[in-house]
DNA sequence: AAGTTGACTATTT
DNA sequence: AAAATAGCCAACT
């Protein structure tokens, strides 16, 4: 049994388009939660079996990937699926948020 | 019930 | 610029 805050969160999700990401504090905004940004992340640890939810298109505010082990290692799901978004690092492994952040 | 934890963020070292 | 600190608040144990 999921919360309802939970499923707000992957609704919201769920809507960033294709090319785009969102950071947690805006995905958590979005969904009506402010200043919970962690929760975000809470939930999408939880993510449900099977689920179709984008979360490689949530990233934190220094436009980084932020998954627990994220290890320098390129073989991060979440990069290749972005780059497969046709969303593009910098060198640093950094989006730029100024272009591929997601506005409603 | 009370304390710990965390896919965060902003501020300060 | 990078790393540590503080603030935040719901979920988890």
């Amino acid at each position: 049994m999921l919360s309802d805050s939970y499923e707000r969160i992957y609704t919201i999700v769920s809507m960033i388009p294709k090319g785009r990401v969102a950071t947690y504090g805006q995905v958590a905004e979005l969904a009506g939660l402010p200043r919970q940004a962690r929760q975000v992340g809470y939930a999408l640890n939880n993510l449900p079996k099977g689920s179709r939810i984008p979360w490689h298109r949530v990233i934190n505010a220094q436009g980084k990937i932020s998954l627990r082990s994220e290890g320098e290692g390129s073989d991060n799901r979440q990069m290749r699926l972005l780059k497969r978004e046709k969303v593009k690092f910098s060198p640093s492994g950094v989006i730029d948020l100024k272009v591929f952040r997601w506005e409603p």
